[in-house]
DNA sequence: CTTAATGCAAAGGCTTTGCAGAGAC
DNA sequence: GTCTCTGCAAAGCCTTTGCATTAAG
């Protein structure tokens, strides 16, 4: 499903998190906010060039950086051979198909993590991911 | 801390998995089982061919993926860029050092999940895995 | 002798980097 | 004019693969 997610909401995002709004992390915004899931870095940059936009695979790979490293998207480390970027940045957990590599949302509602020990001091937690991992049986 | 741990242990831990023991899974399961921690494929490589005995990097990584695959050790993602290869397989999670890339274990013991949904139809459960993600405040 | 495992090197996929050119203010 | 961003291509890193060689029973 497709949200409506205008130019300007991208800008606006971008401003709260205090990154310049350039042409191309505009467009690379909308294709993850528009679209809601997570994808891959190659993903985005094929939607992203797929209107005959041009924007380079650096970039958007700089890009999602940035957005990331901002707290504005979400790096998803469940795939041992790629990261995803999830838009989604409130509390919620993932499931991931073993046989096929598909990443799937949990709502986060219903999970509860309790019993974890404290940080190391001096440290700032940056999240508490729970990857539910299955496959597919035979 | 370096637990003793014999050739004879891990012909015994190889063929409880049903797997062959050779010379190099032997070693192999004797770097990880002896140190009892994590470790990325890279790092058995090292430790294993560092005391002139000679593993290729495609058997570590061959036999690290069939170790796995028969359950004899845990695959951890957690980080971006490599996989590491856990010897523990009891439930226990993770905390990761998003500077550093260090990988330390947290006991399951009075870690909770609750609320997580059912899975898809004819999916067998492979695991859950929390990764508690930090970074050392600058 | 037959089957399975190993080693080497090359290839593959994802991501990062260096640097020149384009764009913004 | 200065500073930032972008694009391209090359390089980097981890991992897998193909195939000939070697070991095992």
């Amino acid at each position: 499903m497709v949200t409506p997610y205008t130019d300007a909401d991208a800008v606006a995002l971008l401003h709260r998190h205090g990154i310049n709004p350039t042409t191309q992390r505009v467009m690379i915004t909308r294709v993850l906010f528009e679209r809601g899931v997570h994808m891959a870095a190659d993903d985005v940059f094929r939607i992203v060039n797929a209107d005959d936009n041009q924007v380079s695979k650096a970039t958007v790979y700089n890009t999602l950086g940035l957005l990331a490293e901002k707290g504005a998207i979400r790096q998803v480390i469940a795939d041992p051979v790629k990261v995803f970027y999830d838009p989604n940045t409130s509390p919620h957990h993932h499931l991931y198909d073993e046989g096929t590599g598909e990443l799937t949302d949990i709502d986060a509602i219903d999970v509860n993590v309790t019993g974890l020990p404290p940080l190391p001091l001096g440290a700032s937690l940056q999240g508490v991911d729970v990857i539910v991992r299955f496959r597919q049986k035979k």
